[in-house]
DNA sequence: GCCTGAAGGCTAATATCAATAGCCTGAAGC
DNA sequence: GCTTCAGGCTATTGATATTAGCCTTCAGGC
C-alpha cells in the first residue's frame, strides 16, 4: 500500500474547498479524510485537531483577505479607496464563504501567528484612514465603522438575510458611499472636507 | 417517582438561560437535560430535537428584540428615533447573546411562524424610516444599511473583535449618527433635508 | 372509587464525530 | 542492506443526537 503523501498544507488545503463548498459548520474531520482518501486518526500526524485545522484556515484566510483589500487600494485614495475596498472585501467573502467564516473567530490571545494576521487586515484598512487624515481614535472609530458595515452586510447577504428582491449591490454602494461621506465630516482638514 | 413537570415553553426558557450563559454553541440537550433534572430523551417530548430547540429560542428571540425597538422608537422620530433603536439593538443583544445569536438564523422557506417573526423587525425598522420621507427601494437600502452596521457592531464586539482599548460606546455612536445623516442625504424631501 | 388511555417520563440501542493509544510498514539516509 | 521514524492504520473511548419501545403517573368518565 502506498502511502496516501499528506502534508499539513494539502490538508488544510482540503478543508479549506470543503469549508466554502459546505459551509464551515460542515467541515468535518471525518468528511475531510474521506476526501482525501484516508482514515479519520491519520489527520491528526498534520493538524491539531478540529480547532488546529479551523485555527489554520483562519490564519490563511485574513492573510489572504488582508492581501487582496491591500491590492483593491494601491493607487486609490479617500472614497475611491474605501469603494475599491469594500468591493474586494465583499467580493471575497461572496467566493470563499467558508473560510470567511473561520476568519471570523478572534484570536486566542498570545497566539502570535493569529495576532499578526489579523492586525494585517486592520492595517490596511489604517492606512487608508490616513488619507481622510483620520489618526488615533478618529481613524479607530471609523474602521470600527466600516467593518461593522461590511462584516454585517456580508454576513446578512450569505445567510439569506435580505429577503427581498431588492437590488442587493445597489444597496450595498449606498451604504459604503454614505459611509464615506461620514468619515469625511469627521476629518477636520480642510484639504479633506472640501472634498464633500 | 413524581413526574418532572416539563412543558415546551419551560424547556425552551431553560434553552434560553442555558444559550445566553454560556453560548448557543454550548446548548446541547444533554445539558438542558441535566438543568432540567431528566435524561435527554424525555425533553423530545417537548422540542423537537435540537432543530427545534434553536427554531423556538430563534422565533421568541425575534419577537422580543422587534418589541424592544418598538418600544424604543415610540414618540421619536428621525435621527432620535434611529439613535433609540440602535441603542436598544446593541444592549438587548449584549444582555442576551445566545438568543440573539439564534435569532439571526434566515427562516427556512415555508416556516410561517418564523418568517412572521422575522418581519417583525424588520416592520419597525421601516415605519421609522417612513419618517425620513424613505420609502420602497430607498427604504430597503437604508434598512439594509443600517441593520448591517448593527449586527456587525454587535457581532464584533460580543467576539471580542474590537481589541483595542478605545471607548466602544463612542465608535457605536458616531456609527448610528453618521447613518443618520447619511439616511437624510437619501432623501428628498426637503423638510427632512432641511434638518441636516 | 375504579378503569382506561394518553401524556410524560424512562432504558436501550444506533449513528456520527472527535480524540487518544499504540501497532506496522514504506521509504529515505547511512 | 539496515535502521529509523514519519505517516499510515485499527481499536477504543467518550460526547452528542436520535429513535424505538416500555412503563407509570395522572386525569377524566363511569
Amino acid at each position: 500500500m502506498p502511502r496516501a503523501g499528506l502534508t499539513e498544507i494539502r490538508v488544510v488545503e482540503e478543508g479549506e474547498r470543503i469549508a466554502d463548498e459546505v459551509g464551515l459548520s460542515s467541515l468535518t474531520l471525518a468528511a475531510l479524510a474521506q476526501r482525501l482518501g484516508v482514515r479519520q486518526p491519520s489527520l491528526y500526524k498534520h493538524v491539531a485537531g478540529t480547532d488546529g485545522l479551523r485555527r489554520s484556515i483562519a490564519i490563511r484566510a485574513k492573510i489572504e483577505l488582508a492581501a487582496v483589500l491591500r491590492r483593491a487600494t494601491v493607487g486609490r485614495a479617500r472614497r475611491d479607496a474605501i469603494g475599491s475596498m469594500a468591493r474586494a472585501y465583499r467580493a471575497w467573502a461572496k467566493q470563499h464563504p467558508g473560510r470567511y467564516a473561520a476568519a471570523q473567530r478572534a484570536p486566542v490571545p498570545g497566539d502570535a501567528d493569529d495576532e499578526f494576521a489579523s492586525a494585517e487586515a486592520v492595517q490596511v484598512a489604517f492606512d487608508v484612514m490616513a488619507g481622510y487624515n483620520l489618526r488615533d481614535d478618529d481613524a479607530v472609530d471609523a474602521i470600527r465603522g466600516l467593518r461593522a458595515a461590511l462584516h454585517g452586510f456580508v454576513t446578512l447577504e450569505s445567510d439569506g438575510g435580505f429577503g427581498l428582491p431588492v437590488d442587493i449591490d445597489r444597496s450595498f454602494e449606498r451604504l459604503v458611499a454614505g459611509l464615506a461621506t461620514a468619515f469625511e465630516a469627521w476629518s477636520d482638514d480642510p484639504a479633506v472636507s472640501a472634498q464633500i
